[in-house]
Order: C-alpha cells, then sequence, then structure tokens
DNA sequence: ACCGAACTACTACTTTGGGAGTAGTTTACG
DNA sequence: CGTAAACTACTCCCAAAGTAGTAGTTCGGT
C-alpha cells in the first residue's frame, strides 16, 4: 500500500488547542499541518492557497464562525475535506455542520488516537462521526420529520442575522445600525422573513424564534 | 526577589488541551504542571494530595462538571488557588464560577503569554479574569437589578390576560375584540404592563413571557 | 456572457404601536 | 362615606412597522 502524505489545516481560535493538536499529528509520519487559522477569515485564504487534503473546523470563533466558514469555503469551491472539531454535542450543531457539508464531526475530547485514525479515515474519503453522536444524530431525525413546515434553512443568512435580532427585541432602525445598512433594507429583509416563514408580524416572529431555540 | 515555583494542577477532560496547556507552561521556569485529571472526580482526590499553588479547572466536563468540582473542592477545604478555564464567554458560566469561589476566569482563547502571566498573577492571589469579560460581567449586574424587579403577580388581571395575547402575536386590535373592549383601552393596558415590566415593546413582552413560560 | 439569487437602498403610503393626558365607572376596603 | 385601584374610553401626536414597487450591485453557476 502506498503511504500517502495526507495534508492539514487547522481552524481554531484557541492558539494552546492548535498547539496540542499540532504536537500530536506532527508524531505522525502520514499527517502533516501544513497551516493554522485562527479565524474563518484566514481559513478561507489560506484553504486556497494551499489546499489541504484536510481542514480540521472549529465551530465557535468569534467573527465568522464555524458554520459560515464551512458555507463560504464550499462556495468558494474548495475541495478539501472538511472535519467539525468541536466541544459541542448539541444536535443542532451536529446536523447544521453535516447539512452545510461537513464530512465529519468530531468532538475536542476523542482521544488522540482515535483522533488520529479518524483524519486518516477522513482523508481517505470517508465520513468521520464521533461515537457518541451516534444517539443524537438518530434523535435528530426524527425531529426532522414532524417538522415539515418550513424552517430557518429556508432563510438566507441575512434573515438569519434580522431574525434572531428580532428575537432579542430590537428594532429596524436599531438592526441596522448593528449590521451596518439602511433601516429601509432592514424592512426589506424582515418583509421577506415574514413571507417565507408565513407570519404576520415581528412579534410572530419573535415568539416562533424563542420557541425554536428551546 | 526570591523565584518561587508555582505548581499547578490541570483539570481538562480533552487531552488534546491539557497537552497543549502542559507542554507551554513547561517551558516557563516558574511554572510547574504537577499532575493532570481529566475529570472532577480525580481532580479532587489529585488536589488533596499534590496540593497545588493553583487549579486550571475547566467548566465543561462529562459527570462532574467544573462547577460541581469546584464546590468540592471548597467544601474539602482546598487551599489552592482556582482558575476556570473555559470556552464560554456566558455570563451565567461566568458569575456562576465566580460565585461558587472562583478566583478568576481565563477564556480558553487567552493567548499563550497571557495565559502564563495570569497564571503568575492567580497565584500571588490575585485575581483574573480575561478582558473580554469585563463587558460581560457589567452587563450581569444589571441583569441582577432588573430580576429583583417586579414579575408577573404585579400585573392586574386585565393586564395579565393582555400580555398572554401578546405573547400569541395578537395585535391590539384583535385583543380589543377578544376581550370586547376597545384598543384604545387596549393600549392603556399595554403602556401600563410595559412600564411595570421595565420593558421597551410588545416584542420584548412577547419574548419574556415566551421564555417565562417555559 | 448571461441569468438568477441575495443584498442593498430608495420613495411613498398605510397601519400599528406607544406615550401623555383627561375622565367616567365600578369595586373593594377602612 | 370616602378613597384608591382597576378598568374603561377618548383625543392628540409621533414613531415604528409593514407593504409595494423600482433599481443598482455582486457573485456563483450554466
Amino acid at each position: 500500500m502506498t503511504q500517502t502524505t495526507h495534508t492539514v489545516l487547522l481552524v481554531d481560535d484557541h492558539p494552546l488547542l492548535r498547539k496540542g493538536v499540532r504536537q500530536l499529528l506532527d508524531l505522525e509520519i502520514d499527517i502533516k499541518v501544513i497551516g493554522e487559522a485562527a479565524n474563518g477569515k484566514d481559513a478561507v485564504v489560506l484553504a486556497k492557497e494551499l489546499t489541504p487534503d484536510l481542514i480540521l473546523l472549529d465551530l465557535s470563533m468569534k467573527g465568522m464562525d464555524g458554520i459560515e466558514t464551512l458555507v463560504t469555503l464550499r462556495e468558494a469551491n474548495v475541495k478539501s475535506r472538511v472535519v467539525v472539531f468541536s466541544v459541542s454535542d448539541d444536535s443542532n450543531d451536529v446536523v447544521t455542520a453535516l447539512k452545510s457539508g461537513a464530512d465529519g464531526y468530531l468532538l475536542k475530547d476523542t482521544e488522540p488516537e482515535e483522533l488520529i485514525e479518524s483524519i486518516r479515515r477522513a482523508c481517505d474519503g470517508k465520513m468521520v462521526i464521533s461515537d457518541e453522536l451516534n444517539e443524537v444524530l438518530a434523535l435528530s431525525f426524527r425531529e426532522q420529520q414532524k417538522s415539515l413546515g418550513p424552517d430557518l434553512n429556508s432563510l438566507t443568512r441575512r434573515e438569519l442575522q434580522i431574525i434572531k435580532y428580532i428575537a432579542e427585541g430590537l428594532s429596524n432602525k436599531l438592526i441596522g445600525r448593528k449590521l451596518d445598512i439602511a433601516e429601509s433594507t432592514v424592512k426589506v429583509h424582515v418583509k421577506n422573513l415574514l413571507k417565507k416563514l408565513n407570519l404576520r408580524s415581528r412579534v410572530e416572529a419573535a415568539i416562533w424564534m424563542v420557541e425554536q431555540k428551546k
């Protein structure tokens, strides 16, 4: 069997964790960490530049978060396999990541040996999911069945940002300031988002949103 | 000045992170990692056995979580200083940790140099808090004020009926019809109820209500 | 090169929401 | 009996929300 080298790009805003992972992976002759990024923007740039076999992507980053980064990477036609590496075993995070095109989802408390094995398998084109998440995933499929109506995923990024602010009680004006766009533009998004979700007012949107996330 | 050695116990269920931190701290001559624990139970045992100067404690662990561990340590009369080391900048986590007797709260995305400095200062008896948390902390004090404020019980029967309808997304006009009173009257009640609850709009009222009942 | 989706921003208009004030009625309580 | 709280309803006024239509930009995909 030919021993190919797997190239890896680490994306995580925790310097210490990057250090730990890098140290671990450097011990493996067939795995090479060719880059590190501390945020989504850098990650996208580096990914295009280095075309790593695999991107190990943290979910919780400030600025552009993991999911946004993932989506951006996919939109930029980055061919690297992307494995999310997160502390969260929340089904929403897992499902969102996979829906957004992640090739795997590993928990940060994974044992080192298992992490290494998973990276190899991911580079070979397999999908890798931490064992602990099987139950979580199974349950989330059942959830999907009952929520047939339109949901958050039918919203665009902007609309999603805006409905979140609505669910915090912000006015259009304030939302505009937060997102640095005109109030009139916010109104357009609100109108569209209400129509998509079949709601009649921002109050209903706020309620819907709050109940959603519980 | 006498150069004392600071002894540290790492408590975190992520092997990789422990590895990263240990590697970092081992480079400092005045800091010595004398033990590692992957869970709360081990942490308590080791703390009693080793009496480290400082315990760097992760919040999110399976089994006994960070806060439980912290409380247990305090109950066991462990004199070591305890600094929470967490990814979470959620004000609840921060406040709970400090209330439970933590001597500091550092975010995991702290820069290595800053982490080392903070550890030294913590060992010197100072309280160390990540800069990013100042705002969070300040806000949480305001929250406290507001939670001392009135609740549902301070509302009259009418106001209670009306806020319930608001939390179902109804307009003043519709509420008026439901209760067979004029829209103008509904407005009066809404105005009064907003003032009592210290809210700024019906949207906030709806959110507050929905979160209340769950 | 063209198309469509998303995002932006405007004008113009209507409806809804919310503040402030006045005031009449009912009801419970000392 | 008097009074205070709750409920009712109005007016006036302005701010916020929401609808409709036009239109420019950017960006990814066919």
